[in-house]
DNA sequence: TTTGTTCCAGCAACTAATTGCAACAACACA
DNA sequence: TGTGTTGTTGCAATTAGTTGCTGGAACAAA
């Protein structure tokens, strides 16, 4: 376990460091990238039998609020993976194969400044993702049309 | 009632017209701008007493399908409005009151083409919305920092 | 180490939205 | 106008996610 500096950032926001946080934190830190909330429910459970679906929800948000973990909306369901310091990134999400697939910030930087200048309206962006088909879906995706 | 163009296309997509198909269709139009499910049924209900909330809303998703109604999430729920012809256009949801602005689509089409030429990757933009902070909310936010 | 304050966990109840199913109604065809 | 097929309704159950409440744990200060 050294996931020392994400448990430092939420004690340094005043958040209590307590052992379900620790073990929902190790858990979507093993597990790889965009764990679904029932699945980190189901392996925290396997550590501790007592864990409660809604304290993995809560915590979930809280390690987003405080920016440890980058949430991502994958077919309606939420999904969660650690932020790694220097990889910001945003989501493709395929609704053919619900792949999801990485998307620089600087792809979305122009359209920020658009809205900001012309509207004066700021968006979220950190937690944007845009569903769509990639490219290996092309073709099979049951010939839903689309217009921009 | 001239909502005969709307029936029209759902009926030439094979779908049958219902009482309560008529009535959802009547109260989304009659409703204003982005009404929300609640509102759609309490008010159907007015008119029919045993209207029921799942009939709302696999009546509403099956507009949005056909092309009849616009799906838009304000603040995590689904609201509707009437699909106009030639006013095709996005939203901007502000997080602070919940407003929802209109968003020409030529805004989006630098970012759709960028997707499709860098990744191959065909984003569904016809529904998309933004949340974010508009500009009158602007300093009145709890100072929830962004970055894209 | 003990005490006190405040936040957090667990539970249950709740909300928005979806789904399975049987009775029923819309529509095509006779 | 009557009849059969099949899509639709209403109901209840289910799912993903949220919230209110109370006992208890984390952490700071003594």
């Amino acid at each position: 376990m050294h996931h020392e500096q994400s448990l430092e950032m939420l004690r340094l926001q005043g958040h209590r460091i307590t052992p379900q946080r620790i073990l929902v934190l190790s858990v979507v830190a093993d597990g790889g990238e965009h764990m679904g909330v029932d699945e980190v429910f189901r392996r925290a459970r396997e550590v501790y039998q007592y864990m409660d679906i809604a304290t993995v929800y809560r915590t979930l948000r809280l390690f987003k609020d405080a920016g440890v973990v980058t949430e991502v909306e994958i077919d309606d369901r939420l999904h969660y993976e650690l932020t790694l310091p220097g990889d910001l990134h945003h989501h493709m999400v395929c609704r053919v194969c619900t792949g999801a697939f990485n998307l620089s910030p600087h792809y979305l930087s122009e359209f920020r400044d658009t809205l900001v200048q012309e509207f004066g309206f700021v968006p979220d962006l950190e937690h944007f993702s845009v569903t769509g088909v990639c490219a290996r879906c092309q073709g099979k995706d049951g010939g839903k049309g689309q217009q921009s």
